[in-house]
RNA sequence: GUCCCCAUCGUCUAGUGGCCUAGGACGCCGGCCUCUCACGCCGGUAACAGGGGUUCAAAUCCCCUUGGGGACGCCA
């Protein structure tokens, strides 16, 4: 049987962390069985699903190169769900209940009060009702026994039939219930791996419930342990960014997000970097860890770095712009694609990189000088050696790394010169700064011309 | 409150009864390299929650305690 796995995102909200990690699994599962991977926007819920999230949701999707083979709208799928309720009250295993809310409300008021678990106390199951307004379906769950499936990441899991109780399947407004609908979606989609969240245990129960009424064949479940912020709390906004596509703006790399995610949970012996292709190799199910983790910002931007450096000088080039552009920077590519080398061991996201190259991309007369760089170290025992140096710079012909080191070391030679002694102030007449790139590397970069204006302009300064 | 699940360095984890005086990675600390900052390289710090069993032998199996997480909707 091939396998088919699915993602199931309520458009409720943007694609976040957690999600993206079980998309993830889902995906890797799907592709290493050579299976397919269907992702399901779960947008039964009116009141809080928009089409602006479901398409921030396939935006992300995209950009973290989850590629799936279908897409369906579960609003759209209501008159088979509805298919299968009226065939469950047909077959006497679901039922039509007219207790409202506050009455139920009330018996799980009553039951919290004798130390039971809140629920439903089954009042309408032989009542032999009909529709009607205000009423809905409910399924007729056993009362005795229990309930168990074996989870590919926890292991068997049970639970007594008297914890749960009659699930409301249809509302009394005719939509399907969430359970209902995920069952029906699973079934007829042919789902064989359920892959989701932690948070999703006791449903599997009522869930099985159903599939049993349906007499249908019930799919392989594994939950993902949740991730936890730094407190070990559930993830959720106070922890920081937890959208996907603010991970793309804070200047990750899709591919170091999924490497990233998944070793949050999932490991393959000491190994730490992957390739997509290695983790679709690599992953299984049962390398899954059973407990939650914690999400650790520093290690993601080690990972980004490290694919930072992997990357290839035009792709980060390109990428680069979408930051550059806002802060109103147009570079041309090919010039971009001298900088970004530069910066490949040191930045660790692209805005960061972004930021850093800002000295690059101006003209010497708009460069900004920081005041204390310039008085501590343009100092008048240096301002002579960068006259000269200026001048004999001034002479080259072919401005490369190479040319311009042996000028240099001629110079420090003559004047008996540390390089130390004129490195500092060097950089301050070049950058505005007293941080940047090597100054070899930096000047073939910035070209002669720009060079011998940063340098008249630092001498002016100066004086 | 009731039910379910979980428990190795600060964090992510390896470990599937002897190879464990517990390995790797991030972080942190120190050193080397060095024109600044990084990178890189080398080294170091640091954990089997506690208590009972089972066994010749337990981080690994069982029980209890403690701690943590999740779920108990006409949300998904």
């Amino acid at each position: 049987m091939t396998v088919v796995t699915r993602f199931a995102p309520s458009p409720t909200g943007y694609l976040h962390i957690g999600g993206a990690r079980t998309a993830l699994f889902s995906y890797l599962w799907a592709r290493k069985n050579q299976g397919k991977f269907i992702l399901r926007i779960e947008d039964t819920d009116q009141e809080r699903s928009t089409p602006e999230m479901t398409q921030a949701i396939l935006k992300a999707m995209e950009w973290l190169g989850l590629e799936y083979e279908e897409l369906y709208f579960q609003s759209k799928r209501q008159e088979i769900h509805q298919e299968y309720i009226d065939k469950l009250v047909a077959e006497g295993k679901a039922y039509w209940c007219e207790c409202s809310p506050e009455e139920v409300e009330q018996m799980r008021q009553e039951a919290m009060a004798k130390g039971l678990k809140p629920k439903y106390n089954g009042r309408c199951r032989e009542k032999n009702l009909g529709p009607g307004p205000g009423r809905v379906v409910r399924l007729k769950a056993p009362l005795e026994g229990e309930t168990s499936f074996v989870d590919l990441v926890k292991g068997k899991i049970s639970v007594q039939n008297q914890e749960l109780d009659d699930l409301i399947l249809r509302r009394s407004d005719g939509t399907p219930t969430y359970n209902l609908a995920v069952v029906v979606d699973d079934l007829t989609m042919g789902i064989t791996h359920v892959i989701r969240g932690d948070d999703h245990v006791n449903n599997t129960h009522r869930q099985i419930l159903i599939y049993k009424a349906l007499n249908a064949p019930i799919p392989q479940f594994a939950h993902v342990p949740m991730i936890l912020g730094p407190d070990k709390k559930k993830l959720s906004k106070r922890h920081g960014a937890l959208s996907v596509m603010v991970y793309k703006e804070m200047g990750f790399l899709p591919e170091a997000l999924l490497n990233y995610l998944a070793r949050l949970g999932w490991s393959y012996k000491d190994q730490e970097i992957f390739s997509k292709a290695e983790l679709i190799e690599k992953f299984s199910l049962e390398n899954l860890s059973k407990s939650p983790s914690v999400f650790d910002t520093e290690k993601l931007l080690w990972l980004n770095s490290h694919y930072i450096k992997e990357s290839s000088r035009q792709r980060l080039a390109q990428l680069l712009l979408e930051f550059l552009q806002p802060e109103g920077f147009n570079p041309s590519l090919a010039y971009l694609e001298k900088i970004v080398p530069l910066y490949q061991p040191r930045a660790k996201t692209l805005k960061e990189m972004a930021e850093q190259m800002h000295f690059f991309l101006k003209e010497a007369k708009e460069l900004d000088y920081d005041a204390k760089a310039v008085e501590k170290f343009l100092t008048p025992e240096v301002i002579p050696h960068l006259q000269k140096i200026r001048e004999k710079i001034a002479t080259l012909t072919n401005f490369e790394q190479k040319a311009l080191e042996n000028i240099f070391a001629a110079y420090l030679e003559e004047n008996q010169l540390k390089f130390k002694v004129i490195a500092q102030p060097l950089r301050v007449a070049l950058t505005g700064q007293t941080v940047s790139p090597g100054l070899f590397e930096t000047m073939e970069v910035l070209g002669k011309e720009e060079v011998l204006n940063r340098l008249q302009r630092a001498l002016e300064l100066a004086t």
